[in-house]
DNA sequence: AAGGTGACCGGCC
DNA sequence: TGGCCGGCCACCT
């Protein structure tokens, strides 16, 4: 991590937090708001060091089908689960139920 | 400087 | 939805 203020990671983690309550969103759909769309897996490397920031909900950002790819990079095994569903979102078996309905689309103008 | 890696995505079956 | 394959892009060693 030599500089946190690389813009890529500053772009990734403003967008994150936008994220409004029992909300969640896409890798991909970062990505394309930030206007690289082909980068959705840079955003998960940014989340990486993002999950360390209490600023950036990660626990809010999943993979395009609704699975918490991500929870294994939390401290415990559930404990993005749990977040989750204490905002009101339903996660079965790592996956969101109804995730089309909780998905939130990300703008950079906002 | 080059190569390896990854919390992905989209297409196809 | 799920599994498999290929591509893309920035970060790390």
């Amino acid at each position: 991590m030599t500089n946190s203020n690389d813009n890529f990671f500053e772009k990734v983690y403003a967008v994150a937090r936008q994220i409004p309550y029992g909300k969640v969103t896409s890798y991909g759909a970062i990505a394309k708001a930030l206007g690289t769309a082909r980068s959705a897996r840079m955003v998960g490397w940014a989340m990486n060091a993002a999950h360390n920031l209490e600023d950036v909900p990660a626990h809010r950002v999943v993979n395009r089908k609704g699975l918490l790819t991500g929870k294994h990079h939390f401290e415990g095994t559930n404990l993005m689960q749990q977040l989750l569903e204490s905002e009101g979102i339903i996660v079965v078996e790592n996956k969101i139920i109804d995730f089309e309905k909780h998905f939130w689309q990300p703008e950079m103008g906002l």
